[in-house]
DNA sequence: CAGTGGTCTAGACCACTGC
DNA sequence: CAGTGGTCTAGACCACTGT
């Protein structure tokens, strides 16, 4: 009765390499990635996968769950598993703190609180009292970010009282207003005039720019414009296809 | 016996919502977030966080397992599990095929090919033979991609045969030869003049570029490199905190 | 209300690693 | 060789959802 998908021609093989749940994620993987299974197409029953593989469920499970994880298929209860409609490439960002990528290159870092005011937030969809923060980091003398930030003062009634001078806003902010979600933005802009004399470089060179914006729940936090100094600057990520698979990426 | 990391003082406490594991997951991220807990600091054995939360093995490794993917933890046998020495925030960047997001906002999709030649890939650190081709994406007529794409032959044979002025190299790719292994970097540049007519901007604006490099177990196969047409276009990711949270951000 | 995925348990064995 | 994490099983019950 539960074998309506079996009649599919299915190629599900195992490659005896590395952990089974690894082995039964490939297996789905491929023919998706491929093409061969079209978005939409439905995926076999976890319980009769079970049989297929001669596995438990939880294992059978696991797997699923990773590629759902990956965005390869949606499961919905009592309908099944299947081949999602838009089959995308993720590739996960590793955002380090500024201070710790310099120091862990031996590098000397600096940083310096350029502006602070109290400022009308309502521009970065915060609210109506927040403060505004200036900060440049340095790597060697040499200025490599730009950080414009934003924090709502309902949120964090306590940022007022705090002297950012010397304590950056963003160990400060994980103390004190530990966030539940974040969101990100990277684009690409030409240095205008101000931020560019802050950066020591000319106007119009290009900066790549990351924007964050932080909630606790369901409130914003805080907005934060990053201006990497340089086109040279580079986010490197590395696709994870590899999440329970053998050799995974680690940090 | 086990109880040397229980002399910490550690407030560890479930919130009651959602999933064990998911409860297990932030109680343990939450000191690690905040900074209660430094870099390095062990992490309680999995067989006593079980007794601490009355929960099974499988469980509370379900738990360790998110946040080892998360960066936030590390893992080592017989030694156990650790704050990772550099906890760093991950964005996970959804890279969706040009040609589908131009569609799903209901636009025209265009593509063309403007050269296709072969060249010596060692200058992108692919083989000897490598095919080069030049691609241009557009939206109702207006150019939006300029892809660069560098193919090797050795591993792909086939791609020398095939007719690019219609098929697309990257879903032509997905299909004969199925990638392994992806990394991606993100940087900013100033258009060039070849490349700035190509997609009908001014030299010297600044555009997004993200270069995909890719393998099939150790052997590179193909090489991209994307210029989305103008500073305003963005890359969009979520923060993944959610992952085994009640309120999971999905595609 | 039937059948799917989602979660959980109480065991078990193995792999790796430091002593 | 002892002890950790890594994996796996064979059950079980629950939550959700379409009919």
């Amino acid at each position: 009765m539960t074998g309506r998908r079996d009649n599919e021609k299915m190629v599900l093989r195992l490659d005896g390499a590395g952990p089974l749940y690894a082995q039964i994620r490939r297996a789905i993987a491929a023919p998706i990635i491929s093409g061969t299974w079209r978005p939409g197409a439905a995926i076999p029953f976890e319980r009769d996968l079970c049989v297929r593989f001669s596995a438990s469920r939880m294992t059978v499970s696991r797997a699923l769950t990773l590629l759902a994880d990956e965005g390869l298929i949606v499961r919905t209860r009592r309908k099944g598993s299947f081949v999602a409609p838009q089959v995308s490439h993720h590739a996960s960002f590793e955002i380090v703190d500024v201070c710790d990528e310099v120091q862990s290159d031996g590098g000397h870092y600096g940083y310096e609180l350029l502006k602070k005011e109290i400022a009308n937030g309502s521009a970065v969809n915060l609210g109506d009292k927040a403060l505004h923060l200036l900060c440049r980091h340095s790597r060697d003398q040499h200025p490599v970010l730009l950080e414009e930030r934003w924090i709502d003062l309902a949120a964090a009634p306590e940022a007022g009282d705090q002297d950012f001078s010397i304590e950056r806003p963003t160990p400060w902010l994980l103390h004190h207003v530990p966030w539940t979600r974040a969101e990100h933005q990277m684009s690409a802009i030409n240095l205008v005039t101000p931020n560019a004399a802050l950066l020591a470089l000319e106007p119009g060179v290009a900066c790549l720019v990351l924007e964050r914006r932080t909630w606790r729940d369901q409130t914003p936090v805080t907005y934060v414009k990053n201006t990497y100094a340089g086109p040279s600057h580079r986010l490197i990520g590395r696709f994870e296809p590899a999440k329970g698979d053998s050799g995974r990426s680690k940090g």
